[in-house]
RNA sequence: GGCGCGAUGGUCAAGCGGUUAAGACACCACCCUUUCACGGUGGUAACACGAGUUCGAGUCUCGUUCGCGUCACCA
């Protein structure tokens, strides 16, 4: 049988990059077996929709990659995709009341004050389970309620004895007391169905074979599988991913400031780099591979080596992971998605492309650019002690001779790309007998005023050009004798 | 608090009864070098604890501890 999967996110906000990695992870288990994969939007919950949220998912999952093969937007043989216009078409009240019939399901008419005194404190927190109350209406009462227009909600019926196991691909076979699954609600006062109940209802009717999500819906999964087993549906197999967390341990919260695809991708992060190292978050090939591009992951990916613990979100790996896509990456690419980030720092008619392969394989991100380059537009304010250099064996006072002697072949030099700049310099170095490095520690730090650059002294100054060059080694002169 | 899940270096992780317990990031050292990086070489660093099963346990079982999840008309 085909796989088909899904991706089923509620719009309402950016896209975490636990959720990222559900999707992606879903993508991978469809593709991988050449199946389907959905996307569905999960708008049940009228208070906490945002406007604009559903382009943000459109727009992440194309940006990383990750299409789906039936949608809102492209539609399907099981649309619509959007659970608030399957619920004006009556679809999940249609079951519900399929339940009601068959006794799996029951009217509550329980106000907010009556379920609020069912509540009770256990360290801090707030719990809740319902008694079953309405359970005993009569159907009087009930169609007496309902004639009067109370509102009411729609409850599952769990037994209160036995158990019932479920199981999950990663992590086995696990069994609760029925006594643990609370009635949860599955048609709400507005007339939405509750999260729960649209995803079992929508998930059997759009044919999905493998339901993945995280982790923290293993404890109603037991209440998942009594819906289902009380419409005879066939159970999916679960998939249930680890948690990612932050530094300290902690559920990745928007406080943190990198909780979202989006945030990253501010950060400066590529998307092709933050789905790679999303997807090693929690999972690993057999091999010891760390790159890979989206196809190769379908290719190598098993769900059945996904980890079953949580994971720490470290910053400093996806830095790594994503200077490593900058190495590899094609120069124009590069220059396209970097070029904002250097016109911010320089204004000159200098060689930007240039620039930009400097500075290509000596950064992790794009806002690293700006600190690197932005001597190039002016030469900062810097101490002198930068002359010295106890490898390069250079002082301030062999910096000025060096400085001195090299400013007028500088002026004179007949080509001024970086190989005949060199040739000149290294000449010089040989007749006076001193290390290249000697030479050129001087130079660079008057070109710069910088103890790291992104390219040597010759290959500044080719960028910089012969006015500009002999100008800051002048003001180099200058600086030095002063002293 | 009940229930569930998890536990290998600082982090991601391999391991699936017998290994000198991989690899990657980070960190440190050295080499390379027109600086800093890159790259190369090497190094520091881990099986939470206690019982059992077994000739033999990181690997299996149980308990303890710790962490996480869940107990909403949120998903």
């Amino acid at each position: 049988m085909k796989i088909r999967t899904r991706y089923a996110p509620s719009p309402t906000g950016r896209m975490h990059v636990g959720n990222l990695r559900t999707a992606l992870y879903a993508y991978l288990i469809a593709k991988h077996e050449d199946g389907d994969y959905i996307l569905r939007i999960e708008d049940t919950d009228q208070e906490r929709e945002m406007e604009g949220a559903v382009d943000i998912i459109y727009n992440t999952l194309r940006q990383t990659g990750l299409l789906w093969d039936e949608g809102p937007d492209i539609g399907g043989p099981c649309g619509p995709y959007v659970q608030s216009v399957r619920q004006k078409q009556g679809l999940y009240m249609e079951y519900a009341k399929k339940l009601i019939e068959k006794g799996e399901a029951y009217y509550c008419f329980c106000d907010e004050e009556r379920l609020n005194s069912l509540k009770k404190t256990v360290n801090g927190e707030e719990i809740m389970v319902y008694d079953k109350h309405c359970l005993h209406l009569s159907k009087e009462e009930i169609e007496a309620n309902l004639a009067a227009g109370k509102p009411f909600v729609i409850r599952q019926n769990n037994p209160m004895e036995g158990t019932t196991t479920f199981h999950d691909e990663l992590y086995g076979d696990i069994s609760v007391d029925n006594a643990e699954l609370d009635d949860m609600v599955l048609i709400k006062s507005d007339g939405f169905p509750t999260y729960n109940f649209a995803n079992v209802v929508d998930d059997h009717l759009m044919g999905i074979t493998h339901v993945v999500r995280g982790c923290e819906y293993l404890s109603s999964t037991p209440k998942y599988n009594r819906l289902y087993e009380a419409f005879g549906w066939e159970i999916p197999k679960y998939i249930h991913c680890p948690t990612i967390t932050n530094e300290e341990h902690k559920k990745l919260s928007k406080r943190s400031g990198h909780s979202s695809f989006q945030d990253l991708v501010d950060l400066g992060y590529l998307p092709e780099a933050i789905l790679n190292y999303v997807a090693l978050l929690g999972w690993c090939p057999d091999s010891e591979r760390e790159i890979f591009t989206l196809p190769e992951l379908v290719k190598e990916f098993d769900y059945l080596r996904i980890a079953k613990s949580p994971a720490v979100f470290d910053m400093a790996k996806l830095s790594w992971m994503n200077g490593e896509y900058f190495k590899a990456m094609d120069p124009a690419a590069f220059y396209e998605k970097a070029e904002p980030y250097i016109k911010a720092v320089i204004s000159k008619p200098l060689d930007l492309k240039k620039i930009a392969e400097m500075v290509r394989t000596r950064i992790e991100k794009f806002p690293d650019i700006a600190e690197q380059i932005d001597f190039f537009e002016e030469v900062p304010e810097y101490d002198s002690e930068l002359y010295v250099s106890r490898k390069q064996k250079t002082t301030k006072e062999s910096s000025l001779k060096v400085l001195t002697d090299v400013l007028p072949m500088v002026e004179g030099a007949a080509a001024f790309d970086n190989d005949s700049l060199f040739e000149l310099l290294k000449g010089y170095a040989e007749k006076e007998g001193v290390k290249v490095g000697f030479v050129m520690w001087p130079i660079r730090t008057a070109l710069s005023g910088k103890a790291m650059t992104p390219a040597g002294a010759t290959e500044i100054m080719s960028v910089l050009g012969k006015e500009e060059s002999v100008s800051r080694i002048k003001a180099a002169v200058k600086k030095l004798s002063e002293e």
